[in-house]
DNA sequence: TGTGATAGTGAACATTATGTTCGACATCGG
DNA sequence: CCGATGTCGAACATAATGTTCACTATCACA
């Protein structure tokens, strides 16, 4: 079999890709057709579809640089043992933070939907082996609290990226991690019944 | 001008979201065509624009139906004084639970997005109310707050509602305000920095 | 019950995007 | 150099969208 992919194969696809995000900081994902990727990428249109199967299967393919990169910043943190459970957060907000145009407008416009779905998808990968191990709580379950941990995260991520003027990764972590961990149980004077008093 | 709405009107709206409901259930949202819904609902195509923009238009316009039941629970359970803040969760988790099968249709497959958009401004409004005049962080805003709270809440719905066979809507409702209000601080080795290094 | 206003019909049309096919050509790796 | 593989690009089939228009049905109201 194949196991080096064609010089010609990896340049068309590095086209695509790059030509993907251009448009996308242009004119955003949603608007986007596969007559202006392959226009932009100065591909075929036959040949787009010999790579992937649209707009989303490409757009997909795009985010396997961001679930390495995430992957060995996760690792190299909780190697420096400094960062405590929850490591890949600081590190994700910092990519965010170098790619904001991106995700930008990846996140903002309705489009985001498929990407930010498989944003959720690698940290979901993330956070279950984070959490892994870690875990003793009768009334939430582990998968629920994956669930709970990047929707959180994402929450945090997609509130700040349009007010990222001046908040640096830092503190964005810091309100995640409060939240995460703590709820806003401490924030509502309310006495809640039955609410926290899970054993 | 016209203040009540012609019958044949109320009745052609009436036949497109009926329509637009079975179709959801039968196929899911996304894979729904203009013509499939007018073909459901006995409609003329150009009829159907008069009335809505497209499908997104008419699903927005079923969301109407819940917010005024969603705000009327709401009013009641905190003129009873039993739910503390938050009294939103338990009505909509009730709901939730009544139209199960519509939930999830709508939330599960990935064509949700629009329908948990709509869910999540009703609710977003929802929450506002509720944590008016009921906020003290010094850390986290109340416009994030409440995004945390209405996204949290769709978590728990969604991760809910495949497995909800005998889930009752008390049992999540507490799990979604122990999250909310108690995070997982309390679940994992929250300050301590050993915790979550597994490897 | 008649009448003007309003709503609905449905086929035709323009438009836009998708995804496939195929013969000819280019480039790769060996 | 050669066979395998990738690319081109135009043509095609398909499918959905949204608009137009002349005609018909129904409504609200006097």
């Amino acid at each position: 079999m194949k196991r080096t992919i064609d010089r010609r194969a990896a340049r068309t696809r590095r086209a695509l890709h790059e030509a993907l995000i251009a448009l996308i900081l242009r004119k955003g994902y949603e608007a986007i057709t596969i007559q202006d990727i392959i226009d932009a990428a100065d591909v075929g249109r036959s040949t787009f579809y010999a790579h992937y199967t649209g707009k989303e299967d490409l757009l997909r393919g795009g985010f396997e640089t961001l679930r390495s990169e995430l992957a060995g910043a996760r690792q190299s943190a909780s190697d420096r043992r400094d960062a405590g459970p929850l490591a890949f957060s600081l590190a994700m907000f910092e990519h965010a933070c170098r790619y904001k145009q991106v995700y930008r407008a990846l996140v903002g416009g309705r489009g985001g939907t498929v990407a930010v779905n498989e944003i959720r998808r690698v940290l979901a990968d993330l956070v279950q082996d984070e959490l892994r191990g870690a875990w003793d709580d009768k009334a939430v379950s582990r998968e629920l609290a994956v669930e709970f941990v990047v929707s959180t995260f994402l929450t945090v991520l997609t509130w700040l990226l349009p007010r990222a003027s001046k908040l640096t990764p830092l503190e964005a972590d810091q309100m995640f991690r409060h939240l995460v961990i703590a709820g806003i149980g401490s924030s509502i004077g309310s006495t809640s019944r039955g609410a926290a008093s899970s054993g």
